[in-house]
DNA sequence: GTGAGCGCTTTCCTACAGGTAACTACGATG
DNA sequence: CATCGTAGTTACCTGTAGGAAAGCGCTCAC
């Protein structure tokens, strides 16, 4: 039944562009910024406090840190969990939500490398 | 044989993160910014000259539209093709490599397009 | 009670993206 | 000759993202 392997090559509509172009604009923006990715792939690794995290991804400040967790806990692809206790241990953990970008980080992933390789070819051919 | 039908929900691993995130961030580069996936998707609908293309993304000043120009130029999405003639026509036009963004911008799309209404189902909830 | 660690907040600063308005060079057109 | 359209460029300004450094309230250990 194998009518179809290979996608017929289309160019898009006028509309096929236009409604989802606001989609990709509000996923690039809720993603956007320079430590949200890198702050959720570290929670989806495992859960952590504000000063584990401080340390892995060396070099964010502390400002720029609870900004982005209060970000992303509004987006709700992290909570902030307290455990009482004395004193109480604050941790952050990525939720189920955290993991549908799968899909997406893997196409973006496999486009930027080989974007990356094709533009490296084409910028040795100029240079020969 | 379908033996697997449905993907087992692994948490990815730390190497398959690390690895796949600079390729995710250098693609996110080069399509960030607030005017190139509009102008790609403009230029992939049909070429255009640059008054046409200020007309249609209408906003966009003169001297972003020719930064982010010369910038999908480096990246090969576009090219600029001068027509000779009086006076010379100048016309933009997007590459195959445009149409590599398919699966990308389908998958940004999809995401984008779920995440909001997550989003709105949760805001109603908190009201609620 | 003094110092250290945690989870932040506050203040100040810089860099860069993007916008506005005016201007240029060129040929065509009236 | 003056004006119009095309394809930009230039100079100036603003807003926002993000970084640096310091401080704050709390608790525990010494």
């Amino acid at each position: 039944m194998e009518i179809m392997v290979h996608e017929i090559e289309t160019i898009p509509t006028k509309q096929e562009c236009d409604s989802s172009l606001n989609n990709v604009v509000d996923a690039l923006y809720v993603l956007g910024g320079k430590w949200k990715l890198p702050l959720i792939l570290s929670l989806v690794q495992s859960p952590k406090r504000f000063s584990e995290i401080q340390h892995e991804l060396s070099g964010i400040s502390p400002k720029i840190l609870a900004k982005e967790l209060k970000d992303l806990e509004l987006n709700e692809f992290i909570t902030r969990k307290v455990y009482a206790g004395t004193p109480a241990t604050i941790v952050y953990e990525a939720t189920p939500h955290s993991l549908t970008l799968k899909n997406v980080l893997r196409e973006l992933s496999l486009w930027g490398k080989q974007h990356r390789e094709m533009i490296k070819k084409s910028m040795k051919r100029e240079a020969a």
